[in-house]
DNA sequence: CTTTGATACGAACGATCATTCGTAAAAAAT
DNA sequence: ATTTTTTACGAATGATCGTTCGTATCAAAG
């Protein structure tokens, strides 16, 4: 046990928060009271507010590398790397949802070095998700679509995914989101 | 001569810093540097931080407001309104991209009863739109696809229009999801 | 029982925040 | 030319920020 177990319920708490309000408008103050301490008494389980930020987001690029790595090396058609990333995104956010819109929306508060870190890890995630389309086009498995506009219509569509203020579920989602995005595209 | 020139630079240097940086990480010390002024002297052409925050959400929820009502005075079918709509979405972020980020990343901090006036017209917005899906589904000259995804995946691609770091033309981009989320989804 | 290490807290630090005020210069109106 | 209005500024206000520090409380280890 080398963490204990109030460190997690402080990330957990601090990640709601950065949702809810965003990471600037969140106190330490409006944290610490979050989890019934004060502010000061943060510091004995935390080094630093920025740290909190850094660790939930590299904790969520991890998890968007990791499975992209797993997708990759899998021996399927990128029509179905496709399909799977899709539902790698859906499972994430299924998983931890606030901790992963922090994740999208906050990670430009994070000082340096971490920012240009974070930049890169996210473009090389990016850059392999294109890369999996061009080849579908390549093969004419995928319709004639614009490979840079199809990625951020993907990646786009899955953002609304963890704002979700509505009533659906999970599996809707993949279905519908599948249905528009990967059949829409897919050659007869 | 009702409003001066020099507030206009004002509320476009602001748009810009509230995009690059957010609404809460902008200072009044920013934006009076932006705009060569001391901080204290900004308070002569306008009222409030709040009140610069509430003016472009405001203004950006009306151009969508008035391209609805025009839309759907017209006597045309949902899909061409949808592809109407999709214009209308590029069309503004075309003529003043850094506004409407803020319009969408930063209206959560406006205050009362600011928010909550911006959040029914956001509401309406979404319900017009939503029932023009639905008639398209109804009239079968959409695909059975579900409605509330289809309106939120349309929505969130025009997200990243905004966020564009690419180096694309709002042409390309146009048609490029017109292909996407129109045509793939109207019935052949 | 004693010692040690982890945890909690109040008080305080310097920094920065949005905003106000009195005042002076500049521009506009008369 | 004189009055009026607009604009800019420095200084100051009280609030809040993230964080530090000394100290007290607590549980576990010896």
């Amino acid at each position: 046990m080398a963490k204990s177990k109030k460190r997690d319920i402080i990330f957990i708490a601090a990640a709601k928060l950065f949702r809810d309000r965003g990471y600037q408008a969140t106190s330490m103050r409006d944290l610490a009271e979050a989890v019934n301490l004060k502010a000061s008494s943060l510091y004995n389980h935390i080094g630093s507010k920025e740290e909190i930020l850094k660790e939930i987001c590299m904790a969520n690029a991890e998890k968007f590398s990791l499975g992209m790595e797993q997708i990759n090396t899998q021996d399927i058609n990128p029509l179905q790397k496709i399909e799977l990333l899709i539902k790698l995104h859906i499972d994430i956010a299924k998983s931890d949802y606030t901790s992963v819109t922090s994740f999208n929306d906050e990670w430009r508060h994070l000082g340096e070095p971490a920012l240009t870190d974070f930049k890169t890890k996210r473009r090389d995630y990016e850059r392999q998700f294109l890369q999996i389309i061009k080849e579908g086009v390549a093969l004419g498995i995928l319709q004639d679509i614009h490979p840079q506009i199809y990625l951020h219509t993907i990646l786009s569509s899955m953002q609304w995914v963890y704002h979700s203020s509505s009533d659906l579920e999970a599996d809707d989602i993949h279905k519908g989101i599948r249905a528009l995005l990967v059949d829409g595209v897919a050659k007869k």
